[in-house]
DNA sequence: GTTTTTTATTACCGATTGGTATTAAATATG
DNA sequence: CATATTTAATACCAATCGGTAATAAAAAAC
């Protein structure tokens, strides 16, 4: 995970992993079955550890601004802080998703639409209790809150300075105030 | 630049592309030197069909309002109707920066620069004009109409319905209205 | 303590990568 | 027409890719 996480899944050869992790090729087969396997099984992780705990915010009852604004602290907070590369692999993952194989694939395209499921439920409630003024589809929110915290990481990644990186986040979200 | 656009730089081989322009190895050696060389090329000739027009619109002196609408349709107007492939190489190349060549990633580097700075000039144009009334840093403007575009052009290109990628750049942009 | 069974390693497979030396074809010169 | 010169294609290079068969080491069973 620590590896296509921080030089992108696609520039990480199998054979470095073996290298990285200390062990041999055979007995990585013999867990993951294929590089396919293995990347599946990394995604996955990755979900459970950096995307999961979002979702879990999201669906607190709690004000609308008050979840955005805990979103924004969650997606802006420092990754070198806890000791993870910049960037998301996840979004990683998107981007190379025509290359992806059979599981991989499938396990993406599931978990975007998990992760998309989440925010238009979380949009719904906010419309329901009225703290969602914009006149516009739950799908578009939903969408359009993925694909800017897609653009961030992408920025993040990319080396750009957290404070320009914050101000581009924000000034995203502020549509929704 | 056809195969590099529609699959994906990274994803297209020298000798895939070789063979798609029935051109023998040594004869596009002989033109580009390597394949950091070829990619640069292409990525020239990609910024001038497809970059420079929008360059052009913005230096026009009209409304910040009327060039806003005309950025909008230049973007978000349709690749397949041009014989386009979705998506932008630039973009595509921008995100795989740290795995290219010195050539390559210097352009990348230059004609980055050349985007924002563009950006920058027409904003701080319609801040002096008193068309831009949002009170925020020129460089954060620019940066975010360089990572919104970015944004969209990967929507497009992992097969995003048009309508929806059109609402949520038009939802990004109208923070400047 | 010897034999079986499991575990993990080395060494290899064909395919493909970017890149070139060598050779054949075509053009220009005499 | 024959020779020199340029142009381009075939055939090859070492390195690396994902993946696996053969084999050595360790653990379990007797």
């Amino acid at each position: 995970m620590q590896a296509y996480w921080q030089d992108g899944q696609a520039a990480v050869s199998l054979n470095s992993v073996c290298q990285r992790a200390g062990v041999s090729k055979p007995s990585l087969y013999k867990e993951f079955g294929s590089e396919d396997g293995l990347k599946q099984a990394v995604l996955v992780d990755y979900h459970q550890m950096t995307m999961a705990p979002l979702y879990e915010l999201l669906a607190v009852d709690q004000p609308f601004e008050t979840a955005l604004e805990a979103l924004t602290t969650y997606i802006l907070r420092d990754h070198q802080e806890y000791g993870m590369p910049n960037g998301c692999l996840f979004v990683d993952l998107c981007q190379c998703r025509a290359q992806l194989g059979e599981l991989t694939g499938g396990q993406v395209d599931e978990l975007r639409e998990l992760s998309i499921g989440t925010y238009a439920k979380w949009i719904d409630r906010a419309k329901v209790n009225g703290q969602f003024k914009l006149a516009i589809p739950t799908q578009t929110a939903a969408l359009y809150i993925e694909a800017q915290i897609a653009c961030i990481m992408n920025m993040q990644r990319h080396g750009a300075a957290a404070n320009e990186a914050n101000a581009v986040f924000q000034l995203a979200l502020s549509v929704f105030e």
